[in-house]
DNA sequence: AGTTTTGTTCGACTAATGTCTAATGAGATA
DNA sequence: TATCTCATTAGACATTAGTCGAACAAAACT
């Protein structure tokens, strides 16, 4: 018997994954998650999970952001990849930031199975085309470990920071003082190695996916 | 006899495209541009040129930023946008953004003269397999409107804050006083319809193709 | 020529941002 | 248990960012 947390903000699909599981191992006991918010005390409250399915683009997960908190929070952790995304270089790059493999969303039971119980057995699956090398740059792995360095509370600043809010406004939301904020400002900004909130931004963007929610205030 | 403009940093590349116009006419006027800011002045010394061929990812020029730009100061001018991107969408994007048409880099010689050839006669030209439907967002559309009634030095300042510079570093480069970039940030603000430089970044870097450049101060 | 609009420039003022130092408390370690 | 590390919290202070009003020049319009 094995305990799955399936993290994936779409409801229908969530669903689809969470049977697929069942079917593959009766006793399984699956774990649900919609956010980056309920995942964190989701990992935090079953810290025996052997697996986690993790979509990349869920409230407060920011592309491979998100991948990267999870494996520095729980380095041990496997973690297998969901995405919409079917570009072969999003894929390996999944891979080569801890995931145990990619699993596009358009896959059939068949596949998922089989990526499932590769993950579970400690392999790496991948869908048959995606084998071009796309080398990593330097910079792309220091932001990508400096985010895996973060703490839960400054993931969370650096999010609602991807939205454009202000330091007040963040402070409003996770009701501390701005002072606070703005140590957990300095603080991210010495993990990400940058200098402001401009090129913190800057920095996780290149790490999207997918163009970023519209800027709302 | 037409004037071209070839506007992208690679010289081989450019190099190229212009054998191929040369070929295509051979007393067309060609006029060459490595980045963003060599394009802004040949094509205020060139008020008569016939079409622009221009890259999408060269210096100062962030993704259909630079295409809204080129459009918002020159409308009726045609545009060729050249790319070594490959995806569909990204060549419907272009068009809808007022591109004649999407030329892939990996194109050969023969394809090139026909894309040159339809932008010129006024058609639209696209590869075969650009053809899904990738519709644009209210928001999008917003914001390239906004983006294209940015003023020269305003659209500078946008690009110098797309790389993480700080006012007093723009205000430097450009020799003017921090006060002016202060109030080039808040024209700036106003178009693209936000309320902060990161609410700027994160709105441009939603038209990025690419991961921008990395972050050097 | 005279008027209007618009882009660029800047100073003064207000708001937001970022650093430094330090207190507190929870977990890990010896 | 005592100690140590570190996340979280904040106040004081310094810097940066953003708004408003206004001067000036160039271009567009009448």
């Amino acid at each position: 018997m094995s305990k799955y947390i399936v993290a994936d903000d779409h409801p229908l699909f969530r669903n689809a994954i969470c049977q697929v599981l069942q079917k593959l191992d009766e006793n399984s006991d699956i774990v649900e998650a919609q956010d980056m918010a309920s995942l964190q005390i989701k990992l935090a409250d079953h810290p025996d999970t052997d697996l986690v399915l993790l979509d990349l683009h869920m409230p407060g997960a920011h592309g491979f952001s998100a991948l990267a908190y999870v494996k520095g929070q729980f380095p041990d952790l496997p973690v297998l990849v969901v995405s919409a995304n079917e570009k072969p270089e999003i894929m390996q790059r999944a891979v080569e930031f801890g995931s145990k493999g990619f699993l596009p969303k358009s896959s059939d039971i068949e596949k998922i199975q089989k990526a499932i119980q590769s993950a579970l057995s400690g392999n790496v699956w991948l869908p048959e085309h995606a084998t071009e090398s796309t080398p990593v740059s330097e910079d792309e792995c220091k932001l990508m470990e400096g985010i895996a360095s973060l703490t839960p509370q400054q993931y969370l600043v650096l999010t609602m920071l991807a939205e454009g809010l202000l330091n007040k406004q963040i402070a409003y939301e996770l009701d501390v003082t701005e002072a606070t904020i703005k140590a957990h400002m300095t603080a991210i900004f010495r993990k990400l190695g940058v200098r402001s909130r401009t090129q913190a931004v800057l920095a996780i963007s290149k790490l999207n996916l997918e163009p970023p929610e519209s800027v709302t205030t």
